[in-house]
DNA sequence: TTGCTCCTCACGTCACGTGAGGTGGC
DNA sequence: TTGCTCCTCACGTCACGTGAGGTGGC
């Protein structure tokens, strides 16, 4: 018999663990003295604490080993939580790749550049959205060829739909496509429920749900080529691949142009 | 000006996230209604939040995310952090692989027997230890053969210790030596805390620190072979190399020999 | 008035580490 | 008696999830 230093000692563990084990009932000592309290174990008792301790090693909590060692697991059951658990383990290493991979490019941006990169980039899940919207074409994507196009687009639209008697149910979406003689497609829209009518005077179109960089861009739409560049090498760098149009997405829109903010949103595969 | 539900929307993150910020001083809302205690938040300050999320997903603590966002942080230091954050990930990342490596083990043995493999084999650090140490040659590693040799050896070591005046200071520890015409040498150890001395009729060793895959062997040591051949399967499976010869850690040796409890230490490097 | 959203506690998570405060045996 | 080991609470860890119980505005 062996006292609890003695054990934890031959156990190469913790005396706390040991009390711990003894607590939720995963190893209970082969004797405890009435009166003091204390624990005294049997040597043979190291080969449970040793299937213990190597279970845990592989990830399995103390609840899962507690059944797997008390008999409360069948064989089949054993092979389920193996490949749950092998499928767990390669998740979880292909999670830490991805971020070893962005603290690399973090990293090598720091050491070429001296500062803080664009953190401000993040990956998110668009769900789909119906919009009213009116097209126009644009000479280019820079902002002078846009604004003086998307402003009366948005003028109208909002006209159009006030006389369809239709309330915007969120805040404006647009998005660009590049034509084939390199002029720009421009898209003001508007979420909306109603459902696709001959009788209205824009077109109702669904954005599908996507995977999208996005990154967040305050201050007036003449000075956003910055953040946008900012995105498109955000999303080169860590492996991505654009994916569909660009869209914009007018949070906040004060008279003050200058205070605007606006989602940039790039959609996107793979990572 | 966005209530909570709106801005959490907005940062595809809950509102339980955006109250923890606010609690922890990471993220303060735009604005708080002292009535009713409210919380307004800027579409700007989604900004923020995203910086706040792209550096989580790097695996940083909200306490490393609070310093680095709150300019706490030089650039020198963040690469700092950045280089440690990479390290920690390689950590994980082969730490996850070595489990994965030992899922796969178990899953495969499990497959080819139908059984739950034998868990009980463990790696230990095992400290140096000095002992005092009697030596004989035996035909083989059998245990007919080394049972009739360590006996006396182990008789004749308490009496010299005895004789000597000194203590063991803990339980027997064996190894054993394959000589070059494929006889075994059996060294018989009882840890003392002595100096080596030429008026001793035994020897002082000291064994090395090292780190061992080890099993509990319970019976007598005439059946000790499956549990030697369970260890040495499993030091194999799992990429380890054997280094320096095998040790027997008597752990409980009762009059009654199959109760015996028995370490079975195999020093190995790599896995 | 019914729903919906917001609020503030406060417990639970997982496997222990780490004191605090006290006791028994050598 | 001093050390050493043992004991039982019980808080802290990390980033929230999840009720409980209640309130304000449409």
């Amino acid at each position: 018999m062996l006292n609890i230093g003695d054990f934890a000692r031959h156990g190469r563990v913790s005396v706390r663990m040991l009390r711990h084990y003894d607590a939720i009932g995963l190893l209970r000592p082969a004797h405890v003295d009435p009166a003091s309290g204390y624990r005294f174990y049997q040597a043979g008792q190291l080969a449970r604490l040793n299937r213990i301790i190597a279970l845990k090693d592989l990830g399995f909590t103390l609840e899962q080993v507690s059944g797997i060692l008390d008999g409360g697991v069948s064989s089949e059951q054993l092979r389920g939580m193996l490949r749950l658990r092998r499928a767990e383990l390669e998740a979880s290493i292909a999670a830490d790749a991805v971020r070893l991979a962005g603290v690399e490019v973090r990293l090598r941006t720091i050491e070429d550049e001296g500062t803080m990169p664009n953190n401000d980039v993040v990956i998110k899940h668009l769900p789909a959205v119906r919009l009213a919207v009116l097209t126009a074409s644009a000479a280019g994507f820079e902002p002078e060829s846009i604004t003086p196009v998307i402003r009366p687009l948005y003028e109208s639209l909002g006209e159009r739909l006030g006389e369809a008697g239709i309330e915007p149910t969120g805040m404006p979406i647009a998005y660009y496509e590049r034509a084939e003689d390199d002029t720009v497609i421009v898209h003001a829209g508007l979420p909306v429920s109603v459902e696709p009518s001959d009788r209205y005077d824009f077109a109702v179109v669904d954005l599908p749900a996507t995977e999208a960089a996005t990154i967040v861009h305050r201050g007036s739409m003449a000075e956003c080529l910055p953040s946008y560049q900012a995105l498109a090498t955000w999303v080169d760098a860590h492996g991505y691949t654009s994916v569909g149009p660009a869209r914009e997405f007018y949070l906040d829109c004060p008279d003050d142009e200058s205070k605007w903010a606006t989602e940039l949103q790039e959609p996107v595969t793979g990572g």
